[in-house]
DNA sequence: TCATTCTTGCGTATATTTAACACAAAGATA
DNA sequence: TATCTTTGTGTTAAATATACGCAAGAATGA
């Protein structure tokens, strides 16, 4: 085997996190080394010789953020010779989805430089990370559709009005709401709780909860969740 | 930067084939080293120090194989630590197509131990790439549905029902012709030519070209292509 | 020559799904 | 008690998908 190659491998992570009727957030750390220095950046770090990808990924998302993710998924990997001015150092990326009540970031730990940033409102970013943040918002968008992700950023129960709020805001567009609750009940794949919500005016609101079970027992015999609206 | 890390880097490709009317084909090499001399394995090897990843496989595949593709992508990165007897080796596989009129190795190069298998008849393989071939099947399988891949496996030019077999051989299920033809045609991306191809007995068919262009058009105003049977 | 066989090409009827829209129910507000 | 806000449940028309029937164009063989 080649004994000259000289490249290095590191793990990077655009979690998503949301809070009901907002918008997207995504985890950043403030960078405490050069090259960019003060800058922010995508959470990651080498990978260790004994570990997999995917422990990679979760010890540095410990470390760095504190944060317990609840869906996660390699991205893509980023590898062009020179997007670390460094050394040559490519970076699997992972996709990483986080609930409203895992929201907070812990105070302890060495995480004090973790930040969530509105997805509309972000600071510059260090290297390529802004590319892959872009390639994991176009993953987030298009995998809404056809698979039942988005219960991954709500809480295990939740009124239907915040899984309509999510797809909107997600989707970047407006969904008939009586269309849209049919549809996503005719799959079956959501049950009703027998609990009430009461905040603000109106009616209040019936929780609702995703039914993973009878979701991955549908999906052997080839069922499909697609939920497009114009 | 962590001076210690001790993990190669290298690229796999999983290239698809198809002959009209018959099976899927997948390209392999017969290994010339140990381990696993002599067994067969996808192409690939390790990426040199200032290539990019798409270069690397690109270099590999023509050195190894010879075969010119038509279509390639991204995969999936593999990187358990055991994953390689040797040292620890991560991979980028690339998924890859190629049309019959590229289908054929050259004699050339040192191309000599490169061989298509019949994907149903395949020899045992060599590290995790069965589990990589897993992987770009799968990959295929669902691309075809909802993304005009599938020309890519067709020459140019091509009958209709060389359209309707590739898809029902890569989906193994059987589609109404007549329903398959219309939908296909609805999407504005098939253009007739005025050629005609008389093989064997039947009535003689059109060629039919896929329009690159206007599918790259289309998909600016969120058009959709999707092409589901039961 | 001409019936038979084998594809290709085109159409139509029916069932199902999507899109567009109206209004009642349950509570907060004042 | 009237008004506002949000939730919950329909109904109808249009668009699409599904399931077929059958003719057209060529090779085959009696």
């Amino acid at each position: 085997m080649s004994g000259n190659q000289d490249i290095k491998v590191s793990v990077d992570a655009v979690v998503f996190g949301y809070e009901s009727k907002k918008y997207l957030s995504v985890l950043l750390i403030k960078r405490g080394v050069e090259p960019f220095k003060g800058g922010w950046a995508l959470p990651g770090g080498l990978v260790l010789n004994d570990e997999s990808l995917e422990d990679a990924v979760e010890r540095e998302l410990k470390e760095e953020t504190g944060v317990a993710i609840d869906y996660l998924e390699q991205l893509y990997t980023f590898g062009l010779p020179k997007r670390d001015p460094r050394n040559r150092v490519i970076s699997i990326s992972y996709f990483g989805l986080v609930k409203p009540n895992h929201f907070k970031i812990k105070a302890d730990t060495d995480a004090v430089d973790a930040q969530w940033f509105n997805l509309n409102e972000l600071p510059e970013l260090a290297f390529d990370h802004q590319l892959i943040l872009d390639t994991a918002h176009q993953r987030l968008k298009s995998k809404l559709s056809y698979q039942p992700i988005g219960f991954d950023l709500l809480n295990d129960e939740f009124p239907f009005s915040d899984l309509e709020n999510l797809y909107m805001t997600i989707l970047e567009k407006e969904i008939d709401r009586r269309n849209f609750r049919k549809k996503m009940l005719s799959f079956g794949i959501i049950e009703e709780t027998n609990k009430i919500e009461k905040i603000g005016s109106g009616r209040p609101a019936k929780l609702f909860k995703f039914n993973k079970n009878k979701f991955k027992q549908l999906t052997v015999n080839d069922f499909h969740f697609e939920i497009n609206f114009v």
